[in-house]
DNA sequence: TGAATACGCTGTGTATACAATATCGCAGGA
DNA sequence: TCCTGCGATATTGTATACACAGCGTATTCA
């Protein structure tokens, strides 16, 4: 034990799971990298027993993959897996609105996503958009798609939608960085900020069908925009989770 | 130590998780009971390490829940909870079935799916089904579901279907079983038969909508007849999962 | 007699020691 | 020179010990 300070303050498997996460996200632990148990208790300074705890955690996320033998890697993803990821997460967030609208929502539930709607068009009145609000944009965002998540009232597909969303690149945050660095960029905000407005009155008229198609589109678009800012790979860099793209794309 | 026999031939973790899922499938512990560590390194043989790492597991998998104070407990489910489990793996395979159809996929990829699929025509025939058919069908069902999932060719969506599945009731096998304590059993096996047909056809033509459609219907079935199978509670402890639906549905 | 405090026990989080296995390298023989 | 086998080393899997926290109970004091 020795000199080690141990911070009591939160327990140590998340403390580990946290470190972990920020090498690999910061791009300090490469695609393909083995990443070994004694080398994540060193740069964590956590002990074995979280450290292994952190790692299972991070590799249910999709961070990591079990090497057969023993051991852990840094996952590689190809572009159609991320366009995939997100795709998948379109299809689900279309199912939780599907839900929300068959299944009634009162209006004081519906409450709080219309204030996350007027609090966007309110940012997005600004031509071109400030730095600072493109990232309150980005929190906004993600609060809107949490709320309308919940209301589908179904935890197993919350659960779903939480694990599909794991992956950083396949999280609302995510994907709306990556458009960022598209020269259309405010376009495409205030094209995502009308389907938003759809999906709530949608849900609002209890069009279960038309619910689920906007959220499928939303998705869909957030594809073609990614693959436009995979083309042009200007200011990609914004967005660190792209440092897990293998490099050969397949 | 001391008597203990261990047995090296599998993983100790594997062995410990294996154990505890009999255990709650089984219904020999409650929904809503607290499992503690040491009860269960009691009933498994296993350590307390590798009794810690199953149990992680199995909250992954759905089965137990963490309880904030420390500890697991063993999750209780809503009838909506396990057919809405059921609607979203049957909305994630027809986003599957749409990739394979999209994506294309080659006669001889299609080999397996049809001999699975002449395979359960052929148990069919029987009319009524014996026992032992039925199980035959249970396997063959399962793995046309998964050889299905695999078409799609997106590690991503395969990752996602394979965890909705972990929920026993969930799974393609858990469904057909609660399906067959309804009178109407053999009418429902040669519809999802049917669908069967259908999706492999929509495939092989490229039609991913449609393919997306059938296998959500297929899915939609399922819910129905297992309401009904609900309804009238009569063979329904062939379906030892359903062990898990807490008694209070709401 | 009731309430409050203290003590003890059960149980989890963490650390570390030990055992088993896989991989890599080196040496010897074909 | 290449292939194979054996050994050493490194790393994971497993077991257990220790510490702290939460909770229940019992005892004492008002």
């Amino acid at each position: 034990m020795a000199e080690r300070e141990v911070d009591r303050s939160v327990s140590q498997t998340v403390k580990a799971q946290l470190a972990l996460r920020d090498q690999i996200l910061s791009g300090a632990l490469r695609p393909g990298e083995r990443i070994s148990e004694l080398q994540a208790v060193e740069t964590t300074g956590a002990s074995r027993t979280p450290v292994r705890m952190a790692l299972v955690r991070l590799e249910e996320e999709g961070l990591l993959e079990a090497i057969p033998s023993g051991g852990f890697m840094v996952k590689a993803f190809s572009e159609r897996d991320i366009s995939d990821s997100i795709e998948l997460r379109g299809t689900l967030e279309g199912l939780a609105a599907r839900f929300a609208a068959e299944r009634g929502v009162s209006a004081r539930e519906l409450e709080p996503l219309k204030e996350c709607l007027a609090a966007i068009d309110e940012l997005l009145r600004q031509v071109p958009i400030s730095v600072d609000a493109f990232s309150s944009y980005v929190t906004l965002n993600a609060r809107f798609h949490a709320l309308l998540t919940e209301l589908s009232r179904s935890p197993p597909l919350i659960r779903q939608i939480d694990r599909a969303s794991a992956l950083p690149f396949a999280s609302p945050s995510g994907f709306v960085m990556a458009q960022s660095a598209l020269p259309e960029a405010q376009q495409i905000l205030i094209i995502g900020q009308e389907h938003h407005r759809v999906v709530i009155d949608a849900i609002e008229n209890r069009e279960g069908a038309r619910a689920e198609a906007i959220m499928r589109e939303h998705a869909r678009l957030a594809v073609r925009n990614l693959r436009l800012a995979l083309r042009n790979r200007t200011h990609l860099d914004l967005l660190p989770a792209l440092a897990l793209i293998k490099s050969a794309t397949d």
